[in-house]
RNA sequence: GGAGAGAUGGCAGAGCGGUUUAAUGCGGCGGUCUUGAAAACCGUUGAACCUUCACGGGUUCCGGGGGUUCGAAUCCCUCUCUCUCCGCCA
């Protein structure tokens, strides 16, 4: 969400850099600037109000004190007017917050100056290419068919036991998940990040803080009968550890990472999109987060991206890098970069991590700050990216690996499979 | 699931209608003393919002919401959460 007293300031920059996003802010901006001069101009009524009450139940107090009753009782008929005055007051202030609170939600992030201004994916700026596009034969076989062949992935039985979109991992195909987790939860553990292991569970505040909801909501499984929802990705219980937190100016940057499964319902997908591990409802993923002074978090959006690109070098994959223009981006993100990479038989790429800075975006949903000395608390800048998501993963070392002889593992992951090969 | 207890400032912990503008302790910060440190002593110590060029002034916050009252941390209602015991259970 963005900051209220920084709307007033810079409407014309919001309406601006909204545009960047496709986003037309111009009706929403004059609504909320007029709500908020409102909303102001009651609150300073309401103060005033109240204090000259305050004021007169102190005197009251002195009076009968002072045994002069009668002076007391005269001075309390006077207060009721006030009290009315306070609970219409009141009223209106509430209606007034709420309204702006209301409109101020709708409005995306502000995208960052570099991110590109098209419109759809084709307009992404690619900012980076690591590694060949690999030369498979004819006769090479996309993941699902390889996951068959080598009994790696039950899709079928995940119908059974839950429904399509939740594969059953078995054999080799389990432990290459396994290995993968503790692969990329090592190389985080290397890299400075502190290991969470959190709730896969979360409440409304949670999701609100991140900002899944309220727009997000139907992308979310939802457990009616609690009333929590069940994780779309480790970014929203690791950064919610921070809401309603002020932290020492002097602990940043917080690096925190955590392996959890995410479920996303993913309503409206559909097609070859979502073919084997292309697009699933439940998936493995391991997320690194930070909490970042604003000064220096677009260093440390950098700092991750190459973290990632690290990851992806050791995994011997093709990949490029994009950095997403306004059209593309999400609603809370200022700047983002994608992660592809190429997988060989499916003659495709795909996404495999997304790095983002959400500048104060989340943080002042969540009342994250951080204070330094004597200085005010400040809103943090909160980012985090994937590190990494597994199922495209496994469907490019399936895919790009694959030999007469079997599917080639990663020299990297080879200590935490066990084995070279699956054949 | 049953029974009971509780939710107060960074933490611990008083307060149970108007000397609370929240006691006291610990911690934090500053100072005195000291070659330095410790101890001791003194001072200081939150957040949000409104208003003001500024100095300053005002309002709100004792789990959330509502009520009683001139006045609520304190009384009433309600919700949520936590803890203890019992039951069940990985």
């Amino acid at each position: 969400m963005l900051e209220i007293a920084y709307i007033r300031q810079n409407s014309e920059d919001v309406i601006t850099r909204l545009a960047v996003k496709h986003f037309d802010a111009k009706a929403v901006i004059a609504e909320i600037l007029s709500v908020d001069e409102n909303k102001r101009a009651i609150q300073t009524k309401l103060d005033d109000v109240l204090s000259q009450l305050n004021k007169a139940s102190k005197e009251i107090g002195d009076l009968y004190k002072a045994g002069k009753k009668q002076e007391a009782d005269e001075l309390k008929n006077k207060t009721t007017a006030w009290k009315q005055e306070i609970t219409s007051l009141e009223g209106d202030l509430k209606k007034a917050d709420q309204d702006l609170q209301d409109k101020a939600v709708l409005l995306p992030n502000l995208p960052n100056k570099n991110v590109p201004k098209g419109k759809t994916p084709e307009d992404n700026e690619v900012v980076f290419k690591h590694g060949d596009i690999p030369q498979l034969p004819e006769s090479a076989l996309p993941h699902w068919e390889l996951t068959k062949k080598y009994d790696l992935i039950d899709f079928e039985l995940g119908v059974k036991i839950a429904g399509a979109g939740f594969p059953v991992y078995k054999g080799k195909g389990a432990k290459l998940q396994r290995a993968l987790i503790n692969y990329f939860l090592d190389k985080a553990a290397e890299a400075g990040y502190m290991e969470i292991e959190p709730p896969i569970l979360i409440n409304k505040d949670s999701g609100f803080g991140t900002g899944q909801l309220p727009d997000k909501e139907g992308q979310m499984y939802h457990v009616t009968l609690d009333d929590l929802y069940m994780i779309p990705t480790a970014e929203v219980p690791i950064t919610n550890i921070y809401r309603d937190v002020i932290v020492d100016e002097e602990s940043l940057p917080i690096k925190n990472c955590g392996y959890t499964p995410c479920f996303r319902r993913e309503a409206g997908s559909y097609g070859k999109d979502v073919r084997g591990l292309n697009r699933l409802h439940q998936f493995d993923k391991v997320e690194i987060v930070q909490i970042q002074h604003p000064d220096k978090s677009y260093a440390t959006l950098e700092e991750m991206r190459e973290y990632v690109a690290g990851l992806l070098k050791s995994l011997e994959l093709p990949f490029r890098t994009l950095r997403l223009c306004g059209g593309d981006m999400s609603f809370a993100s200022a700047l983002t970069y994608d992660m592809e990479v190429y997988s060989g038989a499916q003659k495709r790429w795909l996404e495999v991590s997304s790095v983002s800075n959400f500048e104060t975006f989340q943080s002042n949903r969540m009342k994250l700050r951080f204070k330094g000395g004597k200085d005010k608390p400040r809103l943090a800048h909160t980012l985090n990216g994937s590190a990494l998501a597994l199922p495209r993963i496994v469907a490019a070392i399936l895919e790009n690996n694959q030999t007469e002889k079997g599917i080639r593992m990663p020299k990297a992951i080879v200590p935490y499979t066990g084995f070279e090969m699956i054949s």
